[in-house]
DNA sequence: ATGAAAGCGCTAACAT
DNA sequence: ATGTTAGCGCTTTCAT
């Protein structure tokens, strides 16, 4: 079924058929309602790899992801696909597992199939830079967890982020404030600056990774070392919650012998018990921002990262 | 950068360029050896625009689900590429909100992407059965929520996953085992089928969707009717953990005032606080079940649902 | 306002 | 073992 089929059955050419479909010419009315109805008739769709080939352009777009298990993941890449889909492209979505080598190979396929545009998510590296350079493919970086040399694109002020989420723990009075993730992080940064701002010695660094299962076990020490802790920054909403469990199953109250804020604003964070105080980060916004660095109509210095705020939402983890 | 420059700088023709890339005939070693060098100094990407439109397929499949606001349909999306991609296809992940007008114009997408299969998750109806056979796209079902007439595919025994947990609570001596979820769903029927071989009375229905916000206003419910209830069967994991924050603000314990058992057994049951016994469903065997049907190689009755068993994951909800 | 025709990069006969 | 070539469905000059 092609636009062959459609043009004989509507009595006109096949570029006649284009001109109606894409509005690149103009067409007499008439001839344009023939041509409707014959793909009507037909049921006749357009194909999309003929298209690309001619064009040079797929209306394809690539995003890496390291993974799914992560509601904030899966949130980000709805939002991109929303975003995406209103200008008229269509997301791949590939799973990284965080493996630089396995984004290298992503990026290969993604090449492949011709995408006008890829979007790193999350997990980036100087390497990944250079395979993306290489690949000739235009592409952003979108939400990393560190900047990179290089890369261009839109993230969250992770440092900022964590700076309000502790100011807020530090308004309720708590002075014994510790942290929970990844000590390479701009958020333990951002959790410092604002102790030593406030004239506080800043608390215990509860190492680890984000995943539940390091989330969880950070939650057990500091159930052990709750006795000298008021409250925690904890990196992100889902060790937040794995950490949760391990404060509960260590018999403590949550706000009551010790306050959580969290990081990311997902559903997660939502309706946990308590509901979780949690630094927002606008996804909607950040998939619209990284798609004008794709489509070219971002006005902004390359190698660099524009960083947008997240925003407290208080709930009951706080003690608010 | 096309074939034809690889072919060059090999001094080949750009059909043995194909012959060593694709194996389709014999080639010498040297040849073959100087094509690959060819191919590595210029960085030459295959065109998979190109190929889907001389060879009629794509290597792409489409995948429609609700949503990802649920940590379970992530973690399918996750197995559904996984599975793929070990067979060589990329896949489109598509987002309906459950709408069934939605899922129409995302098959007409697929459609003109000339995906090679299209795999309807979870949400189904006689429409999209419809609209999927008149688009002449290879269809499967994955994991419906209900029986469509018309239907072929693979999903999880609701019925008897329900079966499963009920039958454990009723194994831990609770008599007044209440339902959470939608009352048309087939797991209540598996709930009451459990509780009346048992000769006990069917406790409460708490109707409720499968959102975060209706799980915790059942929840509330369920608090406010826990003098009544030994436990609940919860339909899903996500909707079990917005309930069990209504259920702990009512100031119940679990498993010692009520106990529960969910359903997916997705990440989120796990470091719920108390983690959830939960009946897993097998998404990896799903995923691959789908594909099978997909790629032609699933002996079934068409018009058939495949059922794969759930199994039950114990956990500390439960009173175990 | 419409038609004819070339060509996007690739594969698969068919030739050699 | 390798080269030639037609054509997949589409868009786009260039004619008319």
């Amino acid at each position: 079924m092609t636009r062959r089929d459609v043009a004989r059955l509507a009595g006109v050419s096949d570029a006649v058929v284009t001109y109606t479909l894409n509005g690149a010419a103009p067409v007499a009315v008439g001839t344009a309602a023939r041509v409707r109805d014959a793909i009507r008739v037909l049921g006749y769709t357009p194909n999309a790899s003929a298209r690309a080939l001619r064009m040079g352009t797929s209306k394809l777009l690539g995003v890496i992801v390291p993974d799914a298990t992560n509601l904030f993941t899966a949130d980000l890449c709805r939002a991109v696909d929303r975003a995406a889909r209103a200008e008229g492209y269509d997301v791949l979505t590939m799973y990284s597992g965080g493996d630089h080598a396995r984004i290298g190979e992503l990026v290969q396929v993604l090449a492949s199939r011709q995408v006008d545009g890829v979007l790193l998510a999350l997990v980036v590296d100087e390497q990944d830079v250079t395979v993306l350079d290489a690949s000739g493919l235009v592409w952003a970086v979108l939400n990393p967890t560190e900047a990179v040399p290089g890369a261009r694109g839109v993230g969250v002020d992770l440092e900022e982020g964590a700076r309000i989420a502790t100011e807020h723990l530090l308004w309720h009075g708590y002075r014994s404030v510790g942290f929970v993730g990844p000590s390479k992080d701009a958020r333990v940064v951002g959790w410092r600056a604002a102790l030593e701002a406030a004239g506080v010695e800043p608390g215990p660094i509860f190492e680890c990774d984000f995943t539940r299962e390091e989330g969880y076990r950070a939650g057990i020490e500091v159930a052990a070392r709750s006795h000298e802790l008021d409250a925690v920054f904890i990196g992100s909403d889902m060790i937040a919650n794995a950490a949760l469990r391990a404060i509960h199953e260590g018999g403590l109250d949550v706000p009551g012998d010790l306050a959580i804020v969290s990081f990311d604003g997902s559903a997660e964070a939502e309706y946990s018990w308590p509901a979780l105080t949690t630094v927002y980060q606008p996804i909607g916004a950040l998939a619209v921002r990284a798609l004008d660095h794709l489509l070219g109509r971002q006005p902004q210095q390359p190698g660099t990262i524009a960083l947008l705020r997240g925003e407290l939402v208080i709930r009951s983890s706080c003690g608010c």
